[in-house]
DNA sequence: CAATAGATCATCT
DNA sequence: GATGATCTATTGC
């Protein structure tokens, strides 16, 4: 079985919670600065390798250009807050709330690099034969991470749910395309990965 | 390889 | 009643 990559202490220190005014900035700021990061849920973790920025009510492609209704209502609501969302009748996406209170704004997670608990995301995704196949798609992190719309909702800086940044330098180039799986504003260059990694979905 | 179909349901028209 | 911020297996070059 494969060996974990970071150890369960690296990812519990108290200075390395991402705090508040972290999501309180503009979604696609939030976006780029997530790669990088970890996602902790449980015995679980992954680095963040690749992200989507998602913006108000001027972007057709968001959730959130409906308006407010009782699905958008996280959107809408304050920063650093999870919106999980139920797609395809088969899978659910996570996202991070950004913006101040009052508009919306977010970023979904599309793919993580597993850092912990690999043990466990492999026996959440018996169909997924390589590590690159754990958590490379929105779907398929939340099924490794045991992410479920019971999250919806959810404080990223209180609840069960937590994004870390890591202690030691983590240097990387970023690459910009554009959004995948849409029809609207599928131009906007709101896609954001970490170049050269092999866990991002589909083709980079 | 690439293209496509099937699974399956919350949300909004 | 149609659609969708997807994944997987299968088919066809």
């Amino acid at each position: 079985m494969q060996e974990d990559r970071f150890t369960r202490e690296q990812l519990e220190d108290r200075s390395t919670l991402l705090r508040r005014s972290f999501y309180s900035r503009p979604a696609i700021e939030v976006a780029r600065d997530c790669l990088g990061k970890i996602v902790v849920h449980g015995e679980t973790a992954g680095r963040i390798v690749e992200v989507e920025a998602y913006l108000g009510i001027d972007d057709l492609a968001a959730h959130a250009s409906r308006g407010l209704t009782d699905r958008t209502r996280v959107l809408f609501g304050p920063p650093g807050h999870a919106y999980v969302y139920f797609i395809y009748g088969m899978h659910e996406c996570l996202n991070f709330t950004a913006e101040k209170t009052g508009t919306a704004g977010s970023v979904l997670i599309r793919a993580l690099e597993p850092v912990c608990g690999i043990a466990t995301m492999r026996s959440r995704r018996p169909k997924a034969r390589r590590m690159e196949d754990l958590a490379s798609g929105p779907g398929k992190l939340t099924m490794a991470l045991g992410i479920t719309r019971a999250l919806n909702g959810g404080d990223l800086v209180k609840g069960p749910l937590q994004v870390r940044k890591l202690k030691r330098d983590d240097e990387f180039a970023i690459k910009v395309t554009p959004r995948v799986g849409i029809k609207h504003c599928a131009d906007w260059p709101l896609r954001f990965l970490i170049e050269g990694s092999r866990f991002v979905s589909g083709i980079h």
